[in-house]
DNA sequence: ATATACTATATGCACAATGCACATAGAGGA
DNA sequence: TCCTCTATGTGCATTGTGCATATAGTATAT
């Protein structure tokens, strides 16, 4: 079915700002621009296709408008030049509170697959 | 921290249609009408109070609208008139698909909880 | 020289999901 | 008569996301 091998993945990721949350971690590692950030989000399941490079760069964009990150331009000998983002202070605070609010999310997502699997043993479903 | 003690609780279940997963599971056990639906959903975290109960009605509009649940009138002697929501093969379906959506999800929270947790332990944070 | 591919960043438009506020109305009690 | 509780819904705006497109520098091959 179209919807189980194509929707799929989209729809895991679509949890309110999860590029962002993984952005912000990958950044507390070391800074990084755009493009290359593309590849170290393959680790966090998003694939080159199924992301759109529109939107990591627009999420970037607002995470630095709300003081998450700054960034510089670096100017390469190879290469266009690249703009270098850094997590702040007010990023890394940014990024604590986030996982709080995932390590509740895991909770209510075990608790509805719990759920789910006690209505299917118990044969209501 | 006004962020703290108010959006957490809203963004934990900012997980792309957790609600209306949340109402398949409950009318999976039996059928139930909207109002009676919003005392069921504080099990699954949602409380009175944080969830407007519009979001909650239009919801289960547009699941019958495809195909999910399918409702009827109930006129009652105490009360105004109840929309009874039923789940259909549809919706069964549907939310057999959305938990496998699930699983996954609760593996990127992990991961993402993991990564976390490793950079506190490196002192990278 | 020219074309193509790769690197790199970004915007415009549209849609889906959600939140807030408000509208409607029946029933029961003070 | 007014208020509260039950019960269902809509209008409007915002947010998050996806798709398509624009821009431009660099490298390599033809």
């Amino acid at each position: 079915m179209s919807k189980s091998i194509k929707c799929l993945p989209n729809k895991i990721h679509k949890m309110d700002r999860f590029l962002e949350i993984c952005l912000l971690i990958i950044l507390s590692k070391e800074s990084g621009y755009g493009y290359i950030l593309l590849g170290h989000l393959e680790e966090y399941g998003f694939s080159q296709e199924e992301l759109n490079v529109g939107s990591l760069y627009r999420v970037l964009r607002g995470m630095e408008k709300n003081g998450l990150v700054s960034s510089v331009w670096e100017t390469s000998s190879q290469g266009p030049d690249k703009r270098v983002y850094e997590i702040t202070e007010v990023g890394k605070s940014e990024l604590s509170w986030w996982m709080e609010v995932l390590a509740e999310r895991r909770e209510k997502i075990k608790f509805v697959l719990e759920k789910y699997n006690y209505l299917k043993e118990s044969k209501l479903l």
